[in-house]
DNA sequence: CCAAAAGTGTTTTAGCTACACCCATGA
DNA sequence: TCATGGGTGTAGCTAAAACACTTTTGG
């Protein structure tokens, strides 16, 4: 999280983000850890007060990234009461030495609106912000125990892009500019959580026409060369 | 909208819920008119520091229709840094005679989580809160012009309702108890914009397995008596 | 020539659409 | 008995699933 000085902030809002990534075979989340503290959360921040809520969003995400225009997809705004935790604010402060007064917004309740990023992996860059001293990919089904309804929040991150994958480009997003068949395929069985007919999900996507074909890709492996398929447009 | 005095409430944080009812064959929404001017906006509120999100939702529909655990679905979160009108504030707390200085909150940019209800035309007692001197029902397709984004907000809620009807089951909060296989159809038809084949909706419908049939309804008119449906559990 | 992975063809099935047909009712 | 609206049966089409088959490559 990005320390809100004074009034620059709306109060009681806050953004979370869950940014995923595709690497491996596996779907990733970006992580960040407090400073000086064994406590994970989503790579959140704040809203500026002339600043629409959207763009401190891609704000944050280029801060955290390096990327700019992120596919970017709200889907729930959690505001229940419990969503705050003094205590580990107060310690937080203590461990870093920052006067509690100074950083009393910390300790209010936030309502946060809660979105899902998709990434190039390779193109990232993480950094952490100025609350934590490290930010990185965790596998999905290996994230450490996060703060708050955190964890909650991944799940409906989750439960969406399920929901979409039909009628979303979601691969366009996770993908390298040129990828084979194969990969398409594991980011859809990544997120989907189970494996599906290969033959038929070719099928399927060559049917949807918004694949492009291009050269072979001779991996010098001892079977038939994939070809090479690009989004359109 | 409710006035919030003093500190009661989250600041820059509002709800705005389009409250769906099915009279005449027709969709219809609740829409408030402010005190003695001449704009109209969907029947919002602002959540208390010591209450949830959807607790705050709740509370504003009991307050305006008389109805407990209303339909509700959270669909999205408006932030836009111009979603708000001093002018129009102005005017009011002028024609009103109202201290602008004691209402000062009303010019605030406020983020608003928007949700979509639906509810039991007949059940609902529409009662004005206190920014307002009238609420009451508008076709979908007569509504007067809104204040802000509540156009935008109120095309956002058809979209989703539209994209929910395949798997949430609309017509249970829509209707009355019992229903005619004809008026669950006019439901979906006045949902979606679009006349559906009378035998074909049959067919899917109890091929869902949600709708259990009773006895039939004897209208007085020169046809078949329809048979009356409830739906299970 | 063999194993491994990529790519294509074919059969079966399920669900939807269109439409024909029959039923119940009051005038 | 006719008009009106309610209810069911069925043929045809299309998309998806299952699976057999062919192709390309390096060892």
């Amino acid at each position: 999280m990005k320390i809100p000085p004074g009034k620059k902030y709306l109060r009681h809002i806050s953004y979370d983000p869950v940014i995923f990534g595709f690497a491996g075979s596996r779907l990733k989340v970006l992580i960040t850890r407090f400073r000086n503290m064994d406590v994970y959360a989503l790579p959140g921040g704040f809203i500026h007060q002339d600043e629409d809520l959207e763009t401190a969003v891609q704000r944050g995400l280029k801060e955290r990234t390096g990327l700019d225009k992120i596919y970017l997809e709200q889907f729930h705004t959690f505001g229940d009461m419990k969503r705050s935790d003094p205590g580990i604010m107060g310690q937080f402060l203590e461990v870093n030495g920052l006067d509690p007064l100074e950083y009393e917004f910390l300790f209010d309740r936030f309502v946060t609106v809660a979105y899902y990023a998709l990434v190039n992996y390779e193109k990232v860059d993480p950094q952490p912000d100025s609350l934590s001293d490290y930010i990185g990919w965790y596998d999905l089904e290996g994230l450490p125990g996060l703060m708050l309804d955190h964890v909650l929040i991944v799940k409906e991150a989750l439960r969406t892009l399920r929901a979409n994958l039909d009628h979303k480009l979601v691969g366009a997003s996770l993908l390298p500019e040129r990828f084979t068949m194969k990969e398409l395929q594991e980011v859809y069985e990544s997120i989907l959580g189970e494996s599906l007919s290969r033959t038929n999900f070719q099928r399927k996507m060559l049917s949807l026409g918004f694949l492009e074909r291009h050269e072979k890709k001779y991996t010098g492996k001892a079977h038939k060369a994939p070809y090479l398929y690009t989004f359109r447009n």
